[in-house]
DNA sequence: GCCGTGGCGTAATGATATAACACTCCATCT
DNA sequence: AGATGGAGTGTTATATCATTACGCCACGGC
């Protein structure tokens, strides 16, 4: 993962740096949507001042411009993309309410029918989102034992 | 418009007060998402005190759940929903990122897709969200004269 | 009458994000 | 070598978005 960020910001002549490698793992680490305040916690190091939010902010922003980390936007939330594409955002993103955890899913016939219906709007499109809210497997679960309960 | 909130108010034992009814208005008085803020900036009346953000949000919570206004998540802003639909959240947004206009499209296929892709993954939807960013007919034309000067 | 719920006011605070400015590093050009 | 320019980060302050906690009043049902 973190060769295939190099790669992606070698391609746009910019660096993983130290700090943006930081971030990228402290995010990777977990298959959760983070805030970016949470990282900041994250991230601190005893006996270090703490980063600033806009330090953060600004790794967050080039890690997401590189294609390497998604927004979720229902949660203003950051999270890695382990999915193989590339800077192309077109995975349907599947949220857990409960536990946060983020799964991406290949969706191009869905991302198609969609540009189709916005073209024939007379709409141009720059970015598409798709996000899935609910619960995961796991927490799918625990609802149903809960409910029986 | 506020017949309808009238009655989707009603239908659940809820009124369209005289607070709901003006962010209401100021929120379908344009076509645009607006912001808490800028609502609140709007629902000002000289000499009177202004409102406090919660009073907004707490008109803004039970409109949305109403069904009557939507949030804009990519932008943390809200929008009347102008579509026939009810309280069913199956429409495709359709954004534009320079004068803030929302449309909507029917969008059943589009949902039903997702929704079939997500039950295939085990992921249990509470809520599927479709937000299209980009520029409406009118800014992309401004974008293509822009483009050529 | 009393209680539960809905609705709003007030004050304070929490959470998310950016602006503005300064500095270093390093590659490139001259 | 010196000048230039973009990338990257630090520091400080501030903007923007949203909620917690508490209290009051209106109204309908028991």
């Amino acid at each position: 993962m973190l060769a295939r960020a190099d790669r992606l910001f070698a391609a746009r002549g910019l660096r993983l740096t130290p700090l943006r490698r930081r971030v990228l793992e402290k995010i990777a680490g977990s298959h959760t949507a983070v805030g970016a305040y949470d990282l900041l916690d994250r991230l601190a190091r005893p006996g270090e001042r703490r980063l600033a939010p806009i330090s953060v902010y600004r790794a967050l922003d080039s890690l997401v411009d590189a294609g390497i980390v998604h927004r979720l936007e229902s949660r203003n939330a950051f999270f890695a993309c382990h999915a193989p594409h590339t800077a192309e955002r077109r995975q349907i993103v599947l949220a857990c309410a409960s536990c946060a955890t983020v799964a991406e899913l290949p969706g191009e016939a869905i991302f198609k029918g969609i540009a189709t219906m916005a073209r024939a709007a007379a709409f141009q499109t720059d970015r598409t989102l798709v996000e899935v809210i609910g619960a995961c497997a796991r927490c799918a679960a625990e609802r149903e034992s809960s409910a029986d309960a």
